[in-house]
DNA sequence: CTGTTAGCGCCTTCAT
DNA sequence: ATGAAGGCGCTAACAG
């Protein structure tokens, strides 16, 4: 039906009022009777009008979206940053463009490749890990850019402390009294994340301030690089009694080899991820959790406080927190602090 | 810099032509000299105009955005479902525009809520399980709308055939030679899907053609379902010896209840989820898959069809695929037909 | 093949 | 407190 949508005349007609009444009316501008704001209110109300952000925008320059990019759509991460992100724009009634820019990202200027430019109030980007020259070129769109996954100096950015979070779970396996304990690392062909790297150095920081030798391996990535890490490790003279990986799959891949091969956990070995995904809930592996939604909820508001000029600190740290669970355990042979 | 992005004016300036001819080389209309295009080309490249389709759709009433409706944003399921319509509308130059309804769709009127009257030329719905009442409100925003995920006559949808698909996966199971076939479906509190529906309808099918009685149980969502049904059906006089799970989730809470019981997988009970979860990989689950990749794709690319009025079929079901992995085998005391 | 003209629907002056 | 005019950046007819 309504081979043709109400515009803001059919509703000023309605109302028996003029356009830039209807138009304050529905901005919520002041200077309108009560009278006449309720008779438009129902008029609109009756006719289902929806202002034309694009109309509008095309006047004031804004808008009303926000575009989020993200490198993958798939994995349980970007979906619930999204939502975080989702929920915080609608607050703000933003609505939410998002880009999927996968394996294009190799190419060069794939910030051009969007249609950003005019089309856009903000950018935020999830786990891009760009350049500085990215980044300009991104500026180069002129509009406020949120970096997500990502701690750049002097730009808007929420991150967490990779750092500080792998150091506090190696720190939890080595105050269970484990004294040899191995890092399973991912590798990847193409990069390698500032926050992987981050999270090794927390590794290899708490190990140091134990004063025990670092054990690192890195395979591939996914779960299948969990699998041969392990095996790896279960091959050395002194295979480790606790193992903590860069994230959650990995552990999973991990935890996959020791079933395989009979180890025991937690009783042989302790087994730790990073990143608490869903799966790590139903197999009982401790990890340390990262608050994706809240993550993306931050960097909503950071982004909506921008757009209005009252955006105070640009830089914001997500806390981490350990999730313990059954994968953990004082190591059977020494006396750790608890057993 | 840029103060002010550039617009059409400076590019035509730029270039040495009119605002028209920029417009058909941008838009690839037909009619312009092929030098005069490369030089306008150029013009905007150097500029990195982008045409502002807040502008450009204003006069021809297109968006270039579609509308994608989930509930939530969180399960793999619609990341993975999202990135395939992403994909296909990025080969058509389009948009997407997510919209998380989550809980407010229990409120009346989440169809007005959204700003989708003329900001979107499409609406693509996931899982929502619409009513008829609420598609006819979407109808109203007069753009087309395809359902993802809901099989509705006369209506653009993109569904799998849930029934088929558990029929399928109970006779993989009666077939392995097991005739105690018990179901675990979830059970919401607020209303049941009709996948829901058509998975128990399909299941029970099966069984009835081999001539076995049914047998399930609903407890609850979410793996917390799964491991309250199971240890229902660890208690029974005549114990299953092989469980299909109306999805994943289910199946793992149902496995975590057999893990603690000392019940083997699959040697004493073969196990079996639905939807091919990321995590039914690691866990070696045998389940059916139903590529949501893929159905996303095709909604996207139905959509993008409609819009073009170059769209065929506007009904179509994707395939459902079994998985065999180790959780499924013939039973210990039974002679199966493959032992 | 190219340029000119008239709006698309709305917001913003400025008058009243 | 309300209305009338102008133009945001672009495309769709026309005219040349």
């Amino acid at each position: 039906m309504a081979s043709q949508p109400a515009s803001m005349r059919d509703v000023a007609q309605r109302a028996g009022v003029s356009l830039s009444t209807v138009s304050r009316v529905l901005r919520g501008a002041p200077g309108v009777a009560p009278e006449v704001r309720h008779r438009v209110q129902r008029a609109a109300d009756e006719l289902a009008y929806v202002v034309s952000r694009n109309a509008s925008g095309l006047v004031t320059g804004r808008t009303g979206r926000v575009a989020v990019v993200v490198p993958f759509l798939q994995p349980w991460f970007f979906g619930t940053v999204l939502a975080g992100v989702s929920d915080a724009l609608r607050e703000a009634d933003l609505d939410m463009l998002v880009y999927q820019v996968g394996e294009t990202r190799a190419r060069e200027g794939w910030t051009r490749a969007l249609p950003l430019r005019r089309n856009t109030d903000a950018v935020v980007t999830v786990s891009m890990d760009l350049s500085e020259e990215e980044c300009q070129r991104l500026d180069d769109v002129g509009v406020p850019v949120v970096l997500v996954g990502q701690r750049t100096p002097d730009r808007a950015s929420v991150y967490i402390d990779d750092r500080a979070g792998a150091a506090g779970a190696t720190r939890h396996l080595l105050n269970l009294g484990h004294t040899r304990v191995a890092y399973i690392a991912s590798r990847s062909e193409t990069w390698s994340s500032a926050s992987s790297r981050h999270r090794l150095r927390g590794y290899e920081a708490a190990m140091a301030e134990a004063g025990l030798p670092p054990r690192s391996v890195a395979k591939s990535t996914g779960h299948a690089g969990g699998e041969l890490a392990m095996g790896e490790l279960l091959s050395d003279h002194d295979p480790p009694t606790a193992v903590l990986a860069e994230f959650d799959d990995l552990a999973l891949g991990a935890y996959r080899t020791l079933r395989r091969s009979g180890v025991r956990v937690p009783e042989s070995i302790s087994l730790m991820g990073f990143d608490n995904h869903d799966t790590a809930a139903v197999m009982d592996l401790t990890t340390v959790d990262q608050a994706p939604y809240d993550t993306g909820l931050t960097a909503g508001r950071l982004t909506v406080g921008i757009l209005n000029g009252t955006a105070g600190t640009l830089e914001v740290e997500m806390p981490t927190q350990l999730i313990l669970r059954q994968s953990t355990a004082a190591p059977r042979s020494t006396r750790g602090l608890f057993s």
